[in-house]
DNA sequence: GCGCGTATGTTACATACTGTAGCATTACAC
DNA sequence: GTGTAATGCTACAGTATGTAACATACGCGC
């Protein structure tokens, strides 16, 4: 199967967006008014829900409520997120290659070869293990 | 050293600027008039030539002059932008942790265990011999 | 039961990015 | 020198994002 070039660009999250979705996963269950402290930057706690709404809309996270209180909590883990993140960067750049992408890794210097030889074994090892539960 | 949450997003690119990108990639040097002719949309010349410009702004291609027309090409090749935009990804959703990348690849079925290995197995040979050069 | 504080609902607005294109200008060919 | 074809400059609408105000509702304590 050829790859796909028309695989919409994963939907970016803005700078902010992405501090707060960090903090719902680190965080755990979170109010909008625990985010609000949480941060660096002041913000009015109306512009912490709009943007925790916002990441719902998206997806990124859902919400219970507890009381009155909404708490925020990630909709996927990280690591799938990058995942589908990854997948898009392979069909756009990579020509659906991941192989190409991974020797692209290693010559950009982001791990070297015998490192990620290395992981992959152990990643091979876990996964076949794991998959016996 | 841990991880680097600050990165700034990767600037991702429009739709449209992906696919001519793609056609720089593809076709090497190309003329604005040459991308519009390949591109599937009937868009003006003038469409065509803002996007490359701003692709040039943006640093994905630089173009030189021959005659009177502009003659654009890929200033980085895509692997290398596959690198970059996937650090960028191993720092915002992965902790910085290439294995944990690595881990939700083979999660999200991206690829499997053993074709990770493989691959790296064959990409660290690649390279060894290829340093002595 | 009623009000007060707090949480949510709704709406707004400025900025930036992207897709799309028109009009002005310039340079080479004949 | 005039026309053709290329570039330079500018514009504008739609959407995404950061930021927030104001309105409303709900439960707890008295």
């Amino acid at each position: 199967m050829p790859h796909n070039f028309d695989v919409p660009p994963p939907p970016d999250l803005g700078e902010l967006e992405h501090s707060i979705l960090r903090l719902v996963w680190e965080r755990g269950p979170v109010s909008a008014e625990q985010c609000r402290e949480a941060l660096d930057r002041p913000l009015k706690e109306s512009t912490v829900r709009t943007v925790l709404r916002r990441l719902e809309e998206k997806g990124f996270v859902r919400h219970t409520v507890k009381g009155r209180t909404f708490l925020y909590e990630a909709a996927e883990q990280p690591d799938r997120l990058a995942a589908r993140a990854v997948q898009g960067i392979v069909d756009r750049f990579c020509e659906g290659s991941v192989e190409r992408l991974l020797m692209g890794l290693v010559d950009g210097g982001v791990v070297t070869g015998k490192e990620l030889e290395r992981l992959a074994k152990k990643i091979a090892q876990t996964k076949a293990k794991g998959a016996k539960r």
